[in-house]
DNA sequence: GGCTAATTGGTGCGCACGGCCTATTTGCAC
DNA sequence: GTGCAAATAGGCCGTGCGCACCAATTAGCC
């Protein structure tokens, strides 16, 4: 099993490898960007990619972007800090195999990457509709209060976006803005733009570019 | 030498016990949180403390803090995902001996540990003294553009505090708080509330609750 | 002593923002 | 088809916010 590794945490790198190679894998090379890791993909050709999310120059998700858009069959396995239900859905939608948080332990990491790769070519897209289904069901919890069009709208403003920025870019009047932002407000519990973004930053619904 | 390993991530806790225990020491104990890795320090005492900064219950610059108050001369080192200054100087300023963050080498923080917890007590607040200094004086580039009060006001902004209400906050009129803001914004780039307090929460200027 | 930065405070202007109300169209579900 | 949520849009109102311009006090520094 050869293994391409990405992340820019030495620190990580090592355990993560060290654990692979205890279970039998062969790391063939480590990245330590996102540009490096779609590069390293396309020369080496492994058999299963291990990506954090948060690397400099690429970031992971857009790393799995391109690597799945050029190698759709490469099982690509995430790794982050955080249980972000917003990154978690970005990477499954980019075309991530699977996906884990560092809080487990490396016998679950080691496990996860041997399913992801084990799999092969039929599994790959399966286990991908697996946890797409389980997202989009929600299962316990909703994962998003907002709407896509509130989601949309308070990201812009979190992008820095004016009231009538955001309605210039989508198209619609500032009014509308300020009704979806309302709507906002209303669910996030929020009083001003700022608490909106605030919160939806902490609860994972929008990103911090 | 008997280490006590706080961090909720059990990757993380695995690679830095392995690498620790290769080095010769002994792990006595691990925390999954803040509140864990107080209540084993007080009941094991152990030669040094590794704690992580973001853990559940009792984050770790709080936990530093309350083993510090309780065991001065009791080496603790920082380790943290993030470069970020102003976690840093909390930090610091909790009593921790050392900081790392984890894009570093596993011999780089075992270096850090070994020289934390061999220097035993006279050293260990020379160390804590000359991070202190190296980051007081800046050495190459600002910790933070903003002063005191100047952090102060962001900080109660991003808290959820109203310009009125940091002015009560802080004992000062609501226009002290207007020229406050007005300065920050130049500073940070921003145009208003809201992206500057992205900004500083991107720069680690301020922190996100 | 004179310089600068930090903190404090003021006035006024104009617009943007948030609150409140109503209304239409679309699409989905029961 | 009847109902509901989402997305669209308008008006009105009050005030909070950002901008400009200014000024006093207190430190610290050379």
């Amino acid at each position: 099993m050869r293994v391409l590794l990405a992340d820019d945490h030495q620190l990580l790198r090592q355990a993560i490898r060290r654990a692979l190679e205890d279970a039998g894998m062969t790391v063939v090379a480590e990245a330590g960007d996102g540009g490096e890791a779609v590069r390293l993909a396309g020369e080496l050709h492994p058999d299963i990619v291990v990506m954090d999310v948060s690397m400099p120059v690429l970031d992971g998700v857009e790393a799995t972007r391109r690597i799945h858009h050029d190698y759709p069959d490469l099982p690509i396995v995430i790794i982050t800090m955080h249980g972000d239900e917003a990154l978690r859905r970005d990477a499954v939608n980019a075309g991530a195999s699977g996906f884990l948080t560092k809080d487990v332990s490396m016998q679950e990491v080691v496990a996860t990457i041997t399913q992801a790769a084990g799999s092969e070519i039929a599994l790959s897209t399966e286990l991908a509709a697996t946890i797409l289904a389980e997202l989009e069901d929600g299962a316990d919890r909703p994962p998003s209060p907002l709407t896509p069009r509130e989601e949309e709208v308070l990201q812009l403003i979190a992008d820095g976006c004016s009231t009538s920025e955001v309605a210039t870019r989508l198209f619609i009047s500032g009014k509308t803005v300020k009704n979806h932002l309302a709507s906002i407000y209303e669910k996030l519990e929020a009083r001003d733009r700022t608490q909106a973004v605030l919160s939806a930053v902490r609860s994972g619904i929008i990103r911090l570019r």
